[in-house]
DNA sequence: CGTAACCTTCTAACGTTGTTAGCATGGCTG
DNA sequence: CAGCCATGCTAACAACGTTAGAAGGTTACG
C-alpha cells in the first residue's frame, strides 16, 4: 500500500512549507509578525494545522533557530575556504557579524531566550565547531599554547555575538559592526600571541 | 493653591510605584509575567489607570531599561573605586557580568530590541561613559595610543555585552562569564598594547 | 459494493494579552 | 452651594496561542 507513504511525503512536504513560509514572514516582516495564523494562512491551511505538526509554537521557533544557523553556516562556507589563516579567521569574523546584519530578525530569534538554552546550543554547535577548528589551526600555525582553550573559544563566540547584537540592532552600522569584529578577533589573536612563554 | 502641587506629587508617586512594582515582577517572575494587569493589581489598581502614566507598555518598559542601568551603575560603584587601573578594568569587567547573571530578567529587558534603538542607547550612555573613561586613563598610563579611540570603546562595549549574555541565560555558569570577562579583557588591553608602534 | 474506521481539516471557542471607550464619583474651584 | 475636572472603574475590542468537536473525504475490510 503506497498510500500511507505517500502521506507521510505529504505530512513531511507540508512541515516544510510550515516552516519555510516561517521563515519567509520572520525574515520580511519581523517577529512581531510571526504568528500561527499568519503562518497557516500563508500555506493556505488553518491554524490548528500548524500544531498537527509542532506541539507549539516554541517547537516551531526552535525549527526556525535550527534552519538559522544551517543557513550561517552555509553562507559562511564561502568564507571558510580561504587558505591563510589569519585571513580566513577575520573574513569569518566579519562575516559571521554580516550574517547577522542581513538577516536581522532571524537572528534575533536565533539569540532570544524563549527557545531553550540546551536547544540552542545544540543548533549552534556546528558553529562552535567552526570556531574551535579555527582557534587550533591557528594556534597550530603560530605555535601559540592557549592557556585554556574552552576558555579562548568561548571569549571569541562571545564577543562574536556580542558585536553581532551591535550591528543587528542599528546601535552601529553594520559596515562598521563587521569591522569591529576584525578589529576585535585581531586584537585578541595578538593578545594571545603576546602570551607566548618564551618567544618574542 | 496647594492642592494642585500635592496632586501633582501623587501622580509622580502613582508613576514610581508602577515603575516599582514592574521592576519587583520583572525580577522575581520574569519577562512573561510583565503584564499590565499585573501591575495594576500589584499596585492596588486597574489596568487602565497604567495608561494614565505611560503612553503604552513600551514607553513602561523602556522606564525599566532605565532604571537596570542606573542600578547597573550604582552596583558597579564600588568596583569603580579600585585605584589600580588595570586592576579597576577587570573587575568592572567581571562585576557588569555578574550583573547581568543576578539580574537575568532586568538584563534581557534592557537588551531587547523591542525598545527603540536611540532611547536604549541614551539608557545605556553612562555605562558607555564609564567605558570610555576607563579606556583613556588605561591608555594614558600604559602610554598606548589607540588607532581609532571609538572602535575600541565598542569593541569593549560588544565584548563584554556578548559575554555577558552568555553568563546570563545559562550557556555557561555566571561565574565562569565573570572569569571569561576579564581574560577577554584582559586579552584585548594585551592586544593594544602589543600594537605599541616604538617601544617594547 | 458497502460499511466502518480513520485521518485530515475546519469552525468555534476559551483564556489572556494590550488598549480604548464610557461612565461614575468625589474633591477642588468659582 | 453649584459646577467641573481629574480619577478610577467596568466593559469591551482585536489579536494572540491553543484546544475541542464536528464534518468530510479516504482507506481497509467483510
Amino acid at each position: 500500500m503506497p498510500t500511507s507513504a505517500r502521506r507521510a511525503r505529504e505530512r513531511a512536504s507540508t512541515r516544510e512549507r510550515i516552516i519555510e513560509a516561517a521563515v519567509h514572514i520572520l525574515e520580511n516582516e519581523g517577529v512581531t509578525a510571526l504568528t500561527i495564523r499568519r503562518i497557516a494562512t500563508a500555506v493556505e491551511y488553518s491554524a490548528p494545522v500548524v500544531y498537527q505538526h509542532f506541539a507549539n509554537k516554541d517547537a516551531l521557533v526552535l525549527e526556525l533557530v535550527a534552519h538559522g544557523y544551517r543557513l550561517m553556516m552555509a553562507e559562511l562556507q564561502q568564507a571558510a575556504e580561504e587558505a591563510d589563516i589569519d585571513r580566513r579567521f577575520l573574513l569569518l569574523a566579519s562575516e559571521s557579524v554580516r550574517f547577522a546584519g542581513e538577516h536581522p530578525h532571524l537572528y534575533e530569534v536565533m539569540n532570544d531566550n524563549t527557545v531553550d538554552a540546551d536547544e540552542r546550543l545544540r543548533a549552534a554547535a556546528p558553529m562552535i565547531g567552526l570556531l574551535r577548528e579555527l582557534l587550533t589551526t591557528w594556534s597550530d600555525a603560530h605555535d601559540v599554547i592557549l592557556a585554556d582553550f574552552d576558555e579562548a573559544c568561548d571569549i571569541v563566540w562571545g564577543t562574536l555575538s556580542g558585536i553581532a547584537s551591535l550591528g543587528r540592532i542599528g546601535t552601529v552600522g553594520n559596515e562598521r559592526a563587521q569591522q569591529l569584529a576584525q578589529r576585535a578577533m585581531h586584537t585578541l589573536l595578538r593578545g594571545w600571541r603576546a602570551d607566548l612563554p618564551v618567544n618574542a
